[in-house]
RNA sequence: CGGAGUAUAGCGCAGCCUGGUAGCGCACCUGCUUCGGGAGCAGGGGGUCGAGUGUUCGAAUCACUCUACUCCGACCA
């Protein structure tokens, strides 16, 4: 892409209303717009973020055997009454009527949609297991939109559903949420960590919120520091095997958020010096609910046995614009943020130092189409401005490497790659630039781990 | 929903106290010069001063009402 031809509106001043760095960044990286509280257009920059964070997403889901379908984002009432939740859900839920005077909602969440799905065409146990997930926008009318994306009103969310005959399968099913989580948020460049999440009313111990640790996170959490190195499940994980000692050997390290966190219980549970007590961002939630609405909404299933009995569900959620701030939050410097390559909106930016200049002109067009011919999702800064410029733009944006070239370096045949994240400058032969280039991205998809 | 603020050009702000018909920086447009860390000079365009009502000869400025947005708290993917 070239940056003449794209549209990328960066802002050197930072909008007032931002106040935590993701906000502000997104702004200033032209990657986001509020158009009301909580509403927010995605503009091309940060939605090529979202939909390189959706991908990862969906591979995810897929690998561990979820199934991807799309529901709509208004929803009847009635459905809701059959659960009970549309008395109980309260003014977060924006409730609308159509032209007939019909009762609708824009669905803040999909567990008696998906319910319905299940109850209309699945009658045996023979074909469980199930989880259906989508990828969807939902509204909450949260009394207090805040930070950006990060706690929007409309948000991108991916929800899955899992149904099965039994709880044990049930917690199989949890298991293999449980391990694509992993997998995902490292996909990502990020840390994420399970911690003992609040199961409310239906009690036990299947809930777990995946935590990324940033400095700027909105509550307090406790852990144990060997979660933060662990090797995360490869991708050949047999999701149709037995997980349980995996999420074991994960969940056998203490970690908990401050609202379920037990002081005696870290102190006990964890050496003095492997203590680390900090603050996180929750990024997704798994949880399971037995039959909370398959019992009202009448979602059940024949057993082996000729009986009927209603299956037992678990929902699995990540919030999608939630994670585009959360991994700014927890890679940015003071010039701009640092995108992990996985997730970068490109792969690299191609700095023409003297656009205008035919000599220059001509090798950058030349490393140009090398790049895009290597498979490097390169963005060309084929503009007339400074440098300066142009490295505060790069740096802002967060392209995780920058080639520069510019008629210095051109009358000695030398290339410069510049790392967003080190800083670190290497410069080489014009001729090895994009060899190289390729060498240093290629292993940070992630795509193969 | 309680408390506190803000609203003047795309963005950041001054002007308001003490009323006289709107200004600065960045961005934008034109030309020339520049070109390795947000360039220089010259010229130029852009604003129903959030909305309404009132006071006044005259309102961005004073008064009242409304709206939007932000921050703190409670709530939440």
């Amino acid at each position: 892409m070239r940056l003449s031809r794209y549209f990328l509106p960066v802002l050197r001043d930072v909008p007032k209303e931002a106040e935590i760095v993701s906000h502000r960044l997104m702004l200033r990286a032209g990657m986001i717009r509020q158009q009301a509280s909580g509403l927010y257009s995605w503009l091309p920059l940060g939605y090529k973020v979202l939909m390189k964070v959706q991908k990862i997403i969906e591979e995810e889901q897929n690998r561990s055997g979820a199934i991807e379908l799309l529901m709509p984002t208004i929803q009847s009432a009635d459905l809701w009454r059959e659960s009970g939740r549309y008395e109980a859900y309260g003014k977060e839920m924006l409730r609308i009527e159509d032209r007939h005077e019909r009762e609708f909602l824009y669905g803040p969440t999909n567990e008696e949609m998906v319910t319905d799905i299940f109850r209309a065409y699945v009658k045996s146990y023979k074909d469980l297991p199930l989880n259906l997930y989508h990828i969807q926008w939902k509204f909450r009318d949260e009394v207090r939109p805040r930070f950006g994306t990060m706690r929007s009103r409309e948000f991108l969310m991916k929800d899955a559903y899992s149904f099965d005959i039994t709880k044990d399968d049930a917690v199989r099913a949890y298991h293999r949420m449980f391990v694509a989580y992993l997998r995902t948020y490292a996909r990502m460049g990020l840390t994420a960590i399970p911690m003992q999440a609040d199961t409310g009313p239906i009690g036990g111990d299947l809930s777990h919120e995946f935590i990324i640790l940033a400095d700027t996170g909105e509550s307090a959490v406790f852990c144990h520091r060997d979660l933060i190195e662990k090797p995360i499940p490869p991708k050949d994980t047999d999701f149709r095997g037995d997980l349980s000692p995996i999420v074991d050997d994960w969940t056998s390290l203490y970690a908990a958020t401050e609202e379920m966190v037990d002081k005696a219980a870290y102190e006990s549970a964890v050496p003095e010096d492997k203590r680390v007590s900090a603050r996180g961002i929750e990024v997704g939630h798994i949880f399971y609910f037995g039959t909370k609405y398959s019992a009202p909404m009448k979602a059940t299933v024949t057993g082996p046995d000729g009986k009927d009995s209603p299956v037992h569900m678990g929902s699995y959620g990540v919030g999608l614009t939630r994670v585009v701030p959360a991994i700014i939050e927890a890679s940015h410097d003071e010039n701009g943020i640092i995108w992990p390559v996985s997730v970068a909106p490109f792969e690299a930016v191609l700095i023409n130092l003297k656009a205008g200049d035919a000599d220059t002109d001509a090798a950058c067009e030349k490393v140009y189409a090398e790049l895009q011919a290597a498979g490097i999702d390169v963005l060309y800064d084929d503009r007339d401005q400074p440098a300066g410029s142009k490295f505060a733009t790069a740096d802002l944006v967060g392209i995780p490497y920058q080639i520069i070239l510019g008629p210095r370096g051109l009358k000695s045949g030398e290339v410069e790659i510049k790392h967003r994240k080190s800083g670190e400058r290497e410069t080489l032969p014009l001729s090895g630039g994009v060899d190289r280039l390729r060498s240093l991205v290629e292993p940070q998809r992630m795509d193969d781990i």
